[in-house]
DNA sequence: TTCCGACATCGTAATAGAACGATGACCCGG
DNA sequence: CCGGGTCATCGTTCTATTACGATGTCGGAA
């Protein structure tokens, strides 16, 4: 849990979460357990363009992951990055 | 550990935290638990104003705290900050 | 095949971040 | 009082982020 790449990771993580809507979308996907689609869209106040860049940055980061579902995408928490999180804040 | 402020915190908090250079100094309060001054300076690859700058925004942040000592400026980890990173982060 | 709805990506404008050197404020030993 | 050392702040440059509308892609219903 220690050296540069372990900093490099947590500052990534963290980056990706800096963000009042990134961390809204996390909630929300945390909360309902299920896979969540484009409703993410319509709970938070922001255009499709700017969600849809959000969702890339956290899955990028590796905190979720979206699923291709017929004409629209699913995305959920991904429970390795998520995780990976906890335990790097939590060795501060 | 929920709402508005909950999430705006966290989004505060980890934006703060997510920077390399910002981790590292997390690290090195954390790892030295006495207060140290500006050697921060001497163990990243970075100019003094710049430390001084991340130094700020961890400060603002609340994840640290600093006392003028004389001449010099010691710094440590402001416990109850940390305390909350972990609460809300762990909240997920 | 053709269109519609759902997402992604592009292009762009405005704002914020990171880094540096130079300068300023401040304490303390001479 | 003067200088040196320690930090903070300022001004600047470059890059990254955020947000939007417009456009592109791709399934599936008609």
């Amino acid at each position: 849990m220690e050296g540069d790449t372990a900093d490099q990771d947590l500052a990534t993580l963290t980056k990706a979460l800096g963000n009042p809507a990134r961390v809204q979308i996390m909630r929300l996907l945390v909360r309902r357990e299920a896979c969540v689609c484009g409703d993410i869209v319509n709970e938070l106040p922001l255009a499709q363009s700017t969600v849809s860049q959000h969702l890339k940055v956290l899955k990028e980061a590796g905190l979720i992951k979206g699923e291709i579902d017929g004409p629209r995408v699913c995305y959920c928490v991904e429970p390795r990055g998520l995780r990976r999180l906890k335990a790097l804040v939590g060795s501060l």
